[in-house]
DNA sequence: AGCGCGGACGTACGGTGTACGTCTCACGTA
DNA sequence: TACGTGAGACGTACACCGTACGTCCGCGCT
């Protein structure tokens, strides 16, 4: 079942990259469920325990691969557009990798990422706050609303479609029980709820606070109305 | 182990609702990490294969968690009220929801809620749109984006306190071998970042929103500065 | 009294994370 | 070339997990 010969087949050396790789792909490819050290091994074709010799223990492994996860955000700068795109452009290079490696997210957001690579996002969305003008509290306090939106936009679309998968399968019965007075707006909306386009949806919360935060006072400028800065 | 004699101490009988609430308590004690299908039996004097006969497997059992967790959102309702009060009461009742019962929160997040009392704060969010004159689509925008930011700002002060937690115990030594230049900002803004305030970060995000809402149009309302309607 | 049935329970199986000890092999040194 | 050494791949073993299946008891019916 394993190679005892170096010779025959030289695989590459096992490495906590490799690891954390297989680990995404099989993420991706069957679920997070589906996931253990056993899998991850076979997927290597290596022996479980010769694992922990390049990671602690799973939980190590999942860390890893969150930070594998955002480490993968594309934060390409272009100092010379106005800030309001930088903002944009990072919380959408969120929202692709989110894209990219939907099943890894409930992972990402679920463990804690201590690495330098965690950090870039925040220093990229801390500079834009600083460039655009907003004194230290403001930025920090502008980075963390950022980030709350783009986690938050993505597990709700996930839980939606988790819900509307469930619904699909079950012929959306439930759904008709509803008692039609506690629950008018939710019957009403039926349509605009059903007609589910996360892109859109996205784009709508991005643009509110985007639009709060050119109502914010800066330096250099005391509030809207002043040009890009 | 488990008494026969129904006279001896009649102990009340086992039901789906008793369940769930063990499952909650043991979560909130001891984390989600903790909590399996035996762990709650013996929570509740019972052999594990009894929790069956009312639940019918472990992820049903945290589908009940997560919908006994939203089924406790406080949505009272002032009608006389303007609305911008109504949408900031409906994101502070989920915010206290998850101060309750932070180590739940994942399990929220993460599973699926299709019971009617999962659609209630759904309903309400839409019910505040209409009233305060948002047409329908923009309605259910709002309500998503308003959801959006209510998860994404629990996830991240949550998973800001497991990064400061674990800060704590390593002594910050990582902190301080940040590239200089890389992370300029982060460094910089090291005082604020560490200040961290909860509440006034939730406030300041939902502050946010609420002042985009007020810029957008509604009916018999074309924009900002035209009272309470 | 007899019967049926819902629900509590025990057993058992395949799978999981990982502690521990072993064994092999490449490499520095004599 | 011979040898010690240390890193890392590996097997075994254990405690624990979710849950399929069968049993059995006590209550409410006829």
């Amino acid at each position: 079942m394993v190679r005892h010969v170096t010779s025959d087949t030289p695989r590459p050396a096992l490495t906590r990259d490799r690891i954390v790789d297989a680990a995404v792909a099989l993420i991706e490819r069957e679920g997070a469920d589906a996931l253990s050290m056993r899998r991850v091994a076979a997927e290597l074709d290596v022996a479980v325990m010769s694992l922990y010799n390049h990671v602690p223990n799973k939980t190590a492994l999942l860390e890893g691969v969150a930070e594998h996860i955002v480490a993968g955000l594309d934060l390409q700068d272009d100092p010379a557009a106005p800030w309001q795109d930088g903002a944009r452009a990072l919380v959408r290079a969120f929202r692709k990798v989110a894209h990219d490696n939907p099943r890894c997210m409930t992972i990402v957001f679920t463990h804690k990422i201590d690495s330098a690579a965690g950090l870039r996002p925040m220093e990229r969305a801390l500079a834009l706050a600083d460039a655009a003008g907003f004194d230290g509290g403001t930025a920090v306090r502008i980075m963390r609303a950022l980030l709350a939106y783009a986690i938050g936009a993505q597990m709700r679309e996930f839980g939606m479609e988790k819900m509307l998968g469930h619904l699909a399968e079950t012929g959306a019965k439930s759904w008709n029980h509803l008692d039609p007075v506690a629950f008018r707006h939710v019957i009403a909306y039926g349509p605009e709820l059903a007609a589910h386009d996360p892109e859109t949806d996205f784009e709508f919360g991005l643009d509110l606070l985007i639009a709060a935060l050119e109502a914010l006072p800066r330096r250099g400028a005391e509030g809207p109305g002043s040009g890009t800065g």
